[in-house]
DNA sequence: ACTAATAATAGTAACCATTACTATTTAAAT
DNA sequence: ATTTAAATAGTAATGGTTACTATTATTAGT
């Protein structure tokens, strides 16, 4: 893979924020950089980015968002203010759990809370 | 809310099936019967179960899948045959744990675990 | 430095799931 | 039976994302 600017500044975009953002959030942050930047090279870049691991993909209902944040983990959110806060779960005793009762060999927990956060 | 024979199939093709569909899957089940049917009907009932509590709505990466299920539960997602279990986790601890680290008032957990089902 | 090869881009069109619109049909209350 | 408005079929529009294509930019080899 080779070098661009446009990729360049959309990874320093994601891993400059918490907010876990959405694509056209961040192509509206690089188009004060790169004014004529197209929507089509964010999606471009972020699938690419993603797909070497430097950054990490979710859903949140049926808009992906974007996180910097690629060690498994999981995500509060606020029914008030939106906000999505970066939490590890101890999935330990779920693994074993789905195991013992369904012989489901799990590999992955993707667990998302709602809820009230602490400004509130 | 007054009655419809095209409501009344939809909410019996959702009731009558474990396997989580789509709207695209429940229309096309739905057209076997009414062969006229529209696609915007089939979401706009789908849509009106659901706030009336009749049916549940979960988001599978980026599409709707529909649930006869609405009592809070979880998914296991077999990454070989794509089949999504129904299980109920308990998230007691989870819910505990999360109160006390960030004083998070969690009122409900999606968890969705990915992994190999029994029948591999 | 110059050239050649080709990865990446901007701009635009296409795609797919879902929702909105509208003229017509239908349930059901009177 | 008549009236009223909810629901429908058919179609257009929307929003997020991917695909296409002519042009531009990076990089390896000379
Ligand atoms: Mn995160
Ligand atoms: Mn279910
Ligand atoms: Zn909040
Ligand atoms: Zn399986």
């Amino acid at each position: 893979m080779r070098f661009s600017k446009q990729r360049e500044l959309i990874k320093n975009i994601v891993q400059g924020t918490n907010s876990h953002p959405t694509a056209y959030w961040i192509f509206n942050k690089a188009k004060k950089k790169i004014s004529n930047i197209s929507l089509g090279t964010v999606y471009r870049n972020l699938n690419k980015l993603n797909k070497d691991g430097i950054i990490d993909i979710f859903y949140d209902n049926n808009i992906a968002r974007y996180d910097w944040n690629t060690v498994s983990h999981d995500h509060l959110k606020c029914n008030k203010c939106g906000k999505i806060i970066d939490v590890k779960m101890h999935t330990k005793e779920l693994q074993k759990e789905v195991w013992k009762q369904y012989k489901f060999e799990a590999d992955n927990f993707e667990i998302t809370v709602s809820g009230i956060c602490n400004n509130h």
